[in-house]
DNA sequence: GTCTATAACGAGATAGAC
DNA sequence: GTCTATCTCGTTATAGAC
């Protein structure tokens, strides 16, 4: 769950403008923003991305491909399904660390502003983690180190929208270890 | 946790301006909006409230003395510790219905880009929740209706975060359900 | 691929008449 | 208390030169 390189124009422009929408929400910067941290001026932004919403669209893509990555990391590293969740949380706890939001739980707040194409790729970003949320919880409850009191389905949707909400505060307060404590917790109420 | 009257013209541009922030966010609605929507002129408006920073300060104020009412009105019903729990979700529950994310749940995630003043007010909503939260919690304990595994002041946290994140999430699904299935399970989370 | 120049519009805000 | 008129600035976006 992380990039950096040397990096082409292009991939400097996602770099920034994640950035800012991570801290700033969609409607919270501008290509001006973007242009004058990079030293290039507007228009060189619209020869890359066209308009604002394609470059959001190429933002979550990206997002959600690197997201993805970070799973099948974990899914390759191993261990149990307590583990993987505790692993998964820590995904979430480095975005933190750099003082932003995750990228769709932003967007999240704004998706009644965002083009449509942008509106759909953030639904389909939650629908991934849950698809993979519950694979980790149905393999952890048949090898008994899950607790087996619900559906995975809904436990599913509880910890992204407890891990969500708990950024999103813990943000609010720049206090890091406040998020933690609620992922702990969390853990800590699924495991047998 | 309602409200609506006869209503001068500053509480109808009250009524207005918080409904386009809980559901577009405190850079995704303009005095342009208000006015339109209420058949006045922008002028206007900065006659009730000169800035738009005011009327942000304002919406918060209104939101907060409006929540600790119905905070309350919930102690005043009696009823015991998980009772309140569950009813405090139900105030959540009320918002999104309204297809609504929780006024400083929303400017949460704008808060970088909020004037001093509310960055403040938001930070204190979630004070005076959580102090709330802590109470019910103690009182739950002391009586036993309530599991009594770890501080009240982090369950508090815990619930905010749950709470406001299920908001964030279930409001980009179109589903209340899923929020109230989250509280749910939070609520039982902390019962004895 | 990046620039200058500019269009076309919307933002928050003010002056001053009624 | 609301209006018309206007200011100034920022926004996304395009045309066309280099």
């Amino acid at each position: 769950m992380s990039a950096a390189a040397p990096a082409g124009t292009a991939e400097r422009i996602l770099e920034v403008a994640e950035r800012l929408v991570q801290t700033r929400g969609y409607n919270g910067f501008s290509y001006a923003d973007v242009a004058a941290e990079l030293g290039i001026t507007k228009p060189s932004l619209h020869y890359h991305f066209a308009s604002k919403a394609e470059l959001g669209e190429t933002l979550i893509a990206r997002y959600h491909t690197r997201f993805a990555a970070a799973l099948g990391g974990i899914d390759a590293a191993g261990g149990d399904a307590e583990t993987r969740l505790r692993r998964y949380a820590a995904l979430y706890a480095d975005v933190l660390d750099k003082q932003r939001m995750c990228l769709c739980g932003m967007l999240a707040a704004d998706l009644e502003t965002l083009p449509g194409g942008m509106r759909e790729a953030v639904v389909r970003f939650f629908d991934a983690s849950e698809t993979w949320l519950e694979g980790v919880l149905d393999e952890g409850k048949a090898s008994g180190t899950l607790r087996n009191d619900s559906p995975s389905h809904d436990q599913a949707q509880m910890v992204i929208s407890a891990l969500e909400g708990a950024m999103l505060v813990a943000r609010s307060y720049h206090d890091p270890e406040r998020f933690r404590m609620v992922a702990r917790r969390l853990v800590t109420s699924l495991s047998a």
